[in-house]
DNA sequence: AGGCATATGTTAACGCCGTCAACATAATCC
DNA sequence: GGATTATGTTGACGGCGTTAACATATGCCT
């Protein structure tokens, strides 16, 4: 039995710990996530948690950047969905993705930006991972700049405005304050604005003589 | 003395507290506020709280709730400085206030949409409050809609859309997250995007014919 | 193969926390 | 002036994060 994942040195705590901070998450809301918790669920003493992470926020942190991660992953594999997208609508397809993880993961998108994770930089790879998924949207801003289809504006202020309206849109709505019976789902909200957004600074970007007057 | 600060029954016990809240929330942050703590800073026995509040969460929505108050409060003040806006400006006001106060309180706005808020059914006055200051702002794009200068769509929608927005960069900013020189402090941010968002929209709400052509 | 360093787990304990029960004192009202 | 209510106190319970000291398994060196 070298390997039986119930072996006394099992050999894989570290993710057995947080597959269950994610399903206490997903299930019990961020505030049940305690790491005495963990170790109950996961069979082992309280103390044993920590031959794997430095603390509970190390902890965090590293589910934290799995998340970012998968936000990564998520937006990659949205974009390849359709290669020839030009570059508004890479850049819808990436605020309706945005809203999309951030719903179908609620807990553990409010984790990734929950009050622990000031201290950002003191989790070098959880600041990168956050700044890849930041990369992916400030690059589709910045083809859409340099393609004229969005103002001639900084690239982080465009960039900054989008992540703003998806990452509102996303905590309001895990936050359960869009329950209007009149408002659609989050994630048609997330198209929906994105979409608008995006019309608009397109119109905004056209200079008036190259607007069709009928 | 009969009404002195420090008698026995000091009588703003309550008003006390959220004082002492409000003090260690801006200065040590949200996970530092403990019942316990408050109790010691004020001079008091730990249970001498639970007098005035049922528990934790319900001090916590007692601030939330002045929050959301300071919040209306502070809007209702800008909107009354300039009482000639026309819609359109009002919503930039707004937008601008919002984003303001979010800056100037960041520990408090926190806690208004912390994690311990989503039962926000059970404490009413919180509902209400909140209620209220969402209010604002759908009156000031209702009669945006009502003047033509914002798209014909529905009321709750651009509202959330707006709310989104600056929510949004309230919380990246309190959180640490926009720290990149180039950008501008967050409240000047809150201007430029809420005017601009405002442009957008009202350039798309103008029929193609009743734009310059020059 | 034997032995030792390292990785991984355990028990015990500390101080903090939120909260409850029981008791004590001040304020108020008939 | 005596009972009722409002307010505050002490003591206790279990849960938490974390540390220290100890135990056992793994794996590498010769």
């Amino acid at each position: 039995m070298s390997q039986a994942d119930d072996s006394y040195h099992h050999g894989n705590l570290r993710s057995a710990l947080i597959g269950a901070a994610l399903a206490a998450l997903e299930h019990e809301g961020p505030s049940a996530l305690s790491l005495r918790g963990l170790a109950r669920a996961v069979g082992v003493s309280a103390t044993a948690v920590y031959r794997h992470f430095a603390n509970k926020d190390d902890l965090v942190a590293a589910i934290a950047t799995e998340g970012f991660e998968g936000l990564s992953h998520d937006m990659h594999a949205r974009l390849a969905q359709e290669p020839k997208a030009d570059p508004m609508r890479r850049l819808v397809i990436l605020g309706e993705g945005y809203v999309a993880y951030a719903v179908a993961h609620p807990a553990h998108y409010r984790l990734m930006f929950g009050k622990r994770m000031v201290e950002r930089a003191a989790y070098p790879a959880l600041a990168q991972a956050a700044a890849h998924s930041y990369g992916i949207l400030e690059n589709a801003v910045a083809d859409a700049i340099a393609s004229g289809d969005l103002p001639a504006m900084p690239v982080k202020m465009l960039s900054t405005l989008s992540w703003s309206l998806v990452h509102g849109l996303s905590t309001l709505s895990n936050d359960g304050l869009l329950t209007d019976n009149s408002l659609p789902a989050s994630a048609v909200l997330g198209k929906t604005f994105t979409q608008l957004l995006a019309d608009a600074l397109h119109r905004l970007a056209q200079p008036a003589e190259k607007q069709p007057c009928r």
